[in-house]
DNA sequence: CTAGGGTTAG
């Protein structure tokens, strides 16, 4: 029987020239199904089908959900039942009108005696109520069904999977291999959604290749989302790359992989072979390839993108994405002019342009976002906070800060996180509040963490608090042993008010665990080549002409009244002269190098795999200034974007 | 009757 009922639906499947199912033919699938469904001998083998049948059928057609209600009330009274059809459009239209009590009385009513309702119809039950989002209702029908079938077993394991319950969903797939129920397409490509751990995943893939599904296209999309949600974007290009027909969402699903993972490059060129074989670009794979701009702050790429968005003006995650270009590429103006005519925004557009008016240095303008959110915008979340903290900590606005970070929980019932008591220890380290920061420390809700203990040693150097910089240093080695830059703190607080024994003390303990710090490097292209600097590098072809080109700088710029700021220094260990070093770190040599390559171009981009020096980037913004360029640096905290001698970062150097 | 891709922070 399954079979048949397999085959006959294949047959109704209605699918274009590339065999994708067409939408907006729904309707008329639905009406082909019933009639053939209703010819069926299985199903409408039921004794005493009630002449109301075809009524309560049209009804339930036409979504007339009180009327269908009515003629199952006068079929109780009369003791009489519909088929199975009428009563899985019954429960349909309950659905659809998201009628609890409706849907409820349906269910008693094929439960009762006299009738015993086939599989498939308790399984538009189960659909009923997962849909519905009482999933404690399906677990029950599920558990009391008599029989389950592949459909039934999907769609509890689809609900669980969605629900995020992974674990539940993970265990129904066990549990009904072991009922002798073999999974699916549909089974599978659920399944996939639930896997939080790669030997599960490994599982369900070998399970899909030796069912012979590996080239179903949800399940091919499904496997590679399931990948790149682990990081193991090798094997999500494996399942890419062994795809024949081709299939525009498994494209999205592979350039989304590696838009999400920071690798922009990759996520454009995939982009461009999607276009080249003919595929059109839709709301996802913009939306993507809009994120690959942002995560390279390519802003005229972007700017080329954001003509092909005109045509899917209404989108709202595609603006969403498009605002988030403009305000991480630095272009504040663009990014407003987007906020302002998007006819819907959401809890993220407005968390977006909160955080980019704060990254960018418009503080003001984002608290004065914000309440305008209150007034007119949608509820505040979790991350919306954080942008408002953000701001203030940039501002200086420490009561202001204090007064958002009390709102939080009382106006919107959001607990304060780790990232959230950050920002505000940022904000009082700034102000240079260390007993306030301490006294908040401890009235922490949530353990603190590296960062936490970072931001209060930070803080402490700034204020020369010596006592209390050894003690967060301290905490900071507790919880992770081998962060260098503690141990180079340590070290150098230790140097300054010359305690030398402990000094030499913090060096041998780094040496018998093998810590090193790992040395700054940035690095920029040039010519499709990566041009990489560390500090006092010799190696580069060019170096002389660097440094004598730094050395004309920093003349020009020491008369313009730059002093090099070593207050930022971590002092190296092995004590080499320190203002050489700090002449000659990576980001001037990058920034040098890329001014004497690039002699037209406006923007200069860097890369760097530590957070910016602050001399730096001082240096940076001044030489924006005198050579009227655009600087952006981007390392593993966030982008710098450097215009007309302003950081756009917020100044907070 | 069951299945796929996209956005904010860190």
């Amino acid at each position: 029987m399954d079979n048949v009922d397999k085959e006959k639906h294949e047959k109704i499947k209605v699918t274009n020239v590339r065999n994708e199912p067409m939408k907006g033919v729904s309707k008329h699938l639905t009406l082909l199904r019933t009639t053939w469904l209703r010819s069926c001998s299985y199903v409408s083998f039921q004794p005493n089908i009630a002449p109301e049948t075809s009524s309560l059928l049209n009804h339930c057609y036409n979504r007339d959900l009180p009327r269908a209600m009515q003629i199952l009330d006068t079929m109780e009274k009369r003791g009489v039942f519909a088929d199975a059809i009428a009563y899985s459009e019954l429960i349909k239209c309950c659905l659809a009108h998201k009628a609890v009590r409706e849907g409820k009385r349906v269910h008693n009513h094929i439960f009762s005696n006299g009738y015993r309702p086939k599989t498939f119809l308790i399984n538009t039950l189960l659909n009923m109520y997962v849909k519905l989002n009482l999933l404690e209702e399906a677990q029950m029908v599920f558990d009391k069904m008599p029989e389950r079938n592949v459909v039934s077993w999907t769609t509890m394991i689809s609900a669980y999977s969605y629900a995020k319950l992974n674990d539940r969903a993970m265990k129904l797939l066990v549990f009904m291999i072991r009922d002798g129920v073999m999974p699916n397409m549909y089974t599978f490509s659920s399944v996939l959604r639930a896997c939080e751990r790669l030997c599960d995943l490994k599982q369900v893939h070998s399970g899909i290749l030796k069912a012979g599904l590996e080239s179903d296209v949800f399940v091919r999309s499904a496997l590679i989302d399931a990948y790149s949600k682990l990081g193991e974007l090798l094997e999500a290009v494996g399942v890419f790359r062994e795809m024949v027909t081709g299939d525009s969402v498994v494209w999205n699903s592979i350039i989304a992989a590696f838009a999400q993972h920071s690798d922009g490059d990759e996520a454009l060129a995939l982009y461009k072979s999607m276009r080249r074989e003919g595929f059109p670009a839709d709301q996802s794979t913009l939306t993507s390839v809009l994120r690959a701009c942002t995560g390279s702050s390519l802003l005229e790429l972007g700017r080329q993108v954001h003509v092909h968005v005109l045509k899917f003006d209404q989108d709202l995650i595609l603006n969403n994405a498009l605002l988030d270009m403009y305000c991480k590429c630095g272009s504040l103006e663009d990014a407003k002019f987007i906020f302002s005519r998007m006819a819907v925004k959401d809890v993220i557009s407005w968390s977006t342009m909160i955080s980019g008016l704060a990254q960018n240095g418009f503080s003001v303008e984002a608290l004065n976002l914000f309440d305008s959110m209150k007034v007119s915008g949608p509820r505040p979340n979790y991350i919306t906070i954080l942008g408002v903290l953000f701001a203030c900590s940039h501002a200086g606005l420490v009561n202001e800060g204090w007064g958002y970070f009390r709102s939080m929980k009382n106006l919107y019932g959001i607990d304060p996180g780790r990232e959230h008591y950050s920002c505000l220890l940022d904000l009082l380290g700034r102000a240079g509040k260390l007993d306030e920061m301490v006294k908040l420390i401890h009235e922490m809700t949530c353990e603190p963490d590296v960062v936490t203990w970072r931001t209060l040693l930070d803080a402490c150097r700034a204020q020369r608090n010596v006592d209390l910089a050894t003690y967060a240093a301290k905490e900071i080695l507790k919880l992770d042993q081998q962060d260098a830059g503690a141990y180079v703190l340590l070290s150098n607080i230790y140097a300054n008010s010359k305690r030398w024994d402990d000094v030499a003390e913090v060096r041998r303990t780094m040496s018998a665990r093998g810590i090193r710090k790992e040395p700054g490097c940035s690095w920029i292209e040039v010519n499709n080549q990566i041009h990489a600097f560390i500090v006092g590098d010799k190696s580069h072809p060019q170096i002389d002409e660097i440094n004598r080109k730094l050395d004309e700088y920093i003349r020009k710029l020491t008369d313009a009244g730059y002093v090099p700021d070593t207050n930022f220094m971590l002092k190296d260990l092995e004590g080499e002269q320190s203002e050489y070093s700090l002449r000659h770190h990576s980001e001037k040599l990058a920034i040098v190098f890329g001014i004497i390559s690039f002699p037209r171009e406006k923007t200069i981009r860097i890369w760097k795999n530590l957070k910016i020096c602050g001399d730096c980037h001082i240096f940076a913004k001044l030489i924006a200034k005198l050579e009227q360029r655009h600087i952006v640096i981007r390392d593993p905290i966030r982008y710098h974007h450097f215009q007309d001698g302003v950081c756009s970062c917020g100044d907070y150097w």
